[in-house]
RNA sequence: GCCAUUGUAGCUCAGCUGGCCAGAGCGGCUGAUUUGUAAUCAGCGGGUCGGGGGUUCGAAUCCCUCCAAUGGCUCCA
């Protein structure tokens, strides 16, 4: 008998027969192991616990602690629900079920359509197949038998995949019972193991994800290995909700959709429109400092740039129709390139100009499809914090640097934390198509980007193929308190379009040049960037931001007059203050400014007239006694000024 | 755009196996109360039951259609 070395974590090596499996060992070196167990990493590959080990190995078994091990659940948990609807449908057909971060889906085609009684039903199925704890069985065929096996079982999606597979490719499937799966695992031992999960919802998804394919029927759901973490799990999606901004945002009276006005097209409410203005003044401020200039350009502009620059072309499906207005078309704008391009022509250049770098909050309206539009996340009017930087080779890099700078920043400010740099360049492959070919130009601008990102210290992802028609870009996603993920901010190089505009500046040897541009969005959009704060900050705005910062609330109206004094004292100093003057007790006046989420009130009556006094109470801190309304205000002029993160919204 | 679900008062929702004038709580307004750190009491308004069409003696309820929102797919700031 041949024996085989399996190295364990801990360095022992243990000697055994070959064929030995992962879950075996696991067994002798404890009961209570092998019942946590889930699978085994052999080598740093992941397998299941029953394979076989025919050579020497170091080996890791994955309990149920780990991530990787809540991965394998959730996949277990897809085919569950796959044997689940083959059960119940004979003769549903069923094409893929991955595990995601903390979900499984199964896409399937079923005449039926998936409602809630019907998830029900399924989650009752699952639980009884659980029970019958069936051993789940890797087996392997060869290409030509797996396609017989799953073309007897009428299963077309999962013939399609297998036939794209290379003739020699050796195919694995995974059987529970009557069941069985194309699928590389590794896969639970039993389905025992899967006791604890709950079928979320229902959702079209075209199959391969392709829009020219058919809909298929999508079903969410999700598996833990305890009760105690499915809870968790679901109570943090029931809090989430909380912080969605659309609830948030009518809650708050931030922002309103009207079905007059038309769908994406928000209004902002007043105290959203102060917001807009905080983050507006934030900006110029910003850009001010690193030697932006402003400019204004109109909504509505001749089909004749948007020809030129390219965007008829490219961008078409996503503009509003053209309007006629005395036999030319016009468009409403879809971007302020252009219209920037324009500007950084109506006068000559030489290179002391450069770098040129043209700011706006451009109002922009996109013709996004109804299906996609998104609160304020994803609308079809917004403002773009826009820039467009012009300037030469040389001064590229450090004018890229200085834009990603900008973002963190502002994420400084926002004590925004999670998020991730995309830094998207082209495919060589589509050169002439997707992209414009200028090959050693992609090559030599993406280079002195990453050149950039390295200098800067910025960490980054690389995303082959997703650059713009004109040049690389870097897109920093968020994900929005519902688990969306958005593109936040945007950093564009662009060496076409300057071209395609006819700039040019003089340069030092007196010749003419063109500049290099590179478009930014730091804060996006208005409303993409406030509906994320909404939802980062919970509607928990730090002070500056707080589109009520400050509320007196009279103990009765005996205390109006010296109410008045103090708002006045507040106001004098830019400070957003009202007085709540309703004939209400005063625990109902704190009730109402706390559910406003209103950061500081400040309480009067008897006592703080007679000492000129304010008795403070601040949002999650509660009474911090009393003050001087002239030491308080500038207190807070100060907190305002700095824009400082209170102690409820310094994290997330 | 596609698949599915939903649409009743300002908000949250009940009613919807067809049948008494369509309900509740909160908010609003009016009055009383003059209040000390998360809800004072009473009264009064308020709805083309998303729009249009149909079935029926009779429609918030059933059917069709349009609009909008929601969950996804695809795409994006």
């Amino acid at each position: 008998m041949k024996t085989i070395n399996i190295t364990l974590p801990d360095n022992s090596v243990k000697v055994v027969e070959m064929g030995t499996s992962g879950g075996d060992i696991a067994m002798s070196i404890g009961e209570g192991l092998y019942r946590a167990s889930i699978a085994v990493k052999a080598n740093g590959e992941m397998q299941d616990l029953h394979t076989p080990l025919n050579q020497d190995a170091t080996l890791e078994i994955i309990t149920s602690k780990s991530d990787e091990a809540h991965h394998i659940l959730m996949h277990s948990a897809a085919h569950l629900l796959a044997q689940s609807i083959k059960e119940i449908f004979p003769t549903a057909k069923i094409a893929i079920g991955p595990a995601l971060i903390d979900r499984f889906y199964y896409d399937i085609d079923v005449e039926e359509t998936i409602n809630e009684d019907i998830l029900v039903q399924l989650e009752k199925k699952m639980k009884e197949i659980s029970k019958r704890n069936l051993q789940v069985k890797r087996k392997v065929f060869p290409r030509n038998d797996a396609l017989d096996l799953f073309k007897k079982l009428n299963e077309d999606y999962k013939v399609e995949i297998i036939s794209e597979l290379d003739e020699s490719e050796e195919i694995s499937a995974y059987g529970q019972g009557d069941f069985i799966d194309l699928c590389r695992g590794p896969h639970v031992p039993s389905t025992g193991k899967i006791k604890f999960f709950k079928l979320l919802s229902s959702a079209g998804a075209y199959w391969r994800g392709d829009e020219k394919n058919k809909m298929l029927q999508r079903i969410y759901g999700t598996a833990w290995f305890s009760k105690e973490e499915l809870n968790n799990f679901l109570h943090t999606l029931e809090e989430a909700k909380k912080r969605d901004h659309r609830k948030l945002g009518k809650e708050l009276g931030l922002f309103a959709f009207d079905y007059e006005v038309g769908p994406g097209l928000p209004l902002w409410l007043p105290n959203g429109t102060i917001m807009v203005d905080e983050l507006e003044a934030l900006a110029k401020e910003t850009e001010d400092n690193a030697d932006y200039m402003r400019v204004r350009t109109p909504h509505l502009t001749k089909g004749i740039l948007y020809e030129r620059s390219g965007h008829l072309e490219h961008y078409k499906e996503s503009m509003y129709p053209a309007m006629d207005v005395d036999g030319i078309d016009y468009y409403v704008k879809p971007m302020n390139c252009p219209h920037h391009h324009k500007i950084f022509s109506a006068t000559p250049k030489s290179y002391r100009d450069l770098p040129y770098r043209l700011a706006e909050y451009g109002t922009c309206y996109r013709y996004e499809k109804s299906g996609q539009l998104f609160g304020l996340m994803r609308v079809r009017s917004m403002q773009m914090n826009d820039a467009h930087i012009y300037c030469t080779k040389k001064q590229f890099k450090e004018e890229f640097l200085n834009v990603c700078q900008m973002y963190l920043y502002y994420f400084e400010i926002f004590g925004i934390e999670k998020y991730q740099m995309r830094l998207s360049l082209h495919d060589p492959a589509d050169l002439g198509g997707k992209y414009v070919d200028e090959p050693e130009l992609w090559l030599e601008t993406e280079q002195s980007v990453r050149e950039a990102l390295n200098e800067g210290g910025i960490n980054y992802v690389e995303i082959p193929g997703e650059a713009a028609f004109y040049g690389p870009k870097i897109d920093v996603q968020v994900w929005s308190a519902i688990g969306r993920e958005f593109t936040l901010a945007t950093n564009q190089v662009d060496f076409v379009i300057p071209g395609k505009f006819n700039l040019k500046y003089v340069g030092e040897d007196g010749g003419e040049k063109t500049p290099l541009c590179i478009h930014r969005a730091p804060l996006s959009t208005h409303e993409r960037f406030i509906g994320f704060l909404i939802e980062h900050f919970g509607g928990d705005f730090p002070l500056w931001l707080a589109p009520q910062q400050v509320v007196i609330l009279p103990v009765s109206d005996k205390y109006l007059d010296y109410a008045l004094q103090v708002k006045n004292c507040f106001k004098e100093k830019g400070i957003r203050v009202k007085i709540d003057q309703r004939g209400e007790k005063i625990g109902a006046k704190i009730r109402d400014a706390e559910l406003m989420k209103v950061p500081i009130m400040l309480i009067v009556g008897e006592k703080e007239v007679e000492k000129k006094t304010v008795s403070v109470r601040r949002r999650h801190e509660g009474d911090l006694g009393a003050q001087g309304c002239d030491t308080f205000s500038d207190e807070l002029k100060l907190e305002i000024t700095e824009r400082k993160r209170g102690k409820s919204n310094s994290q997330n």
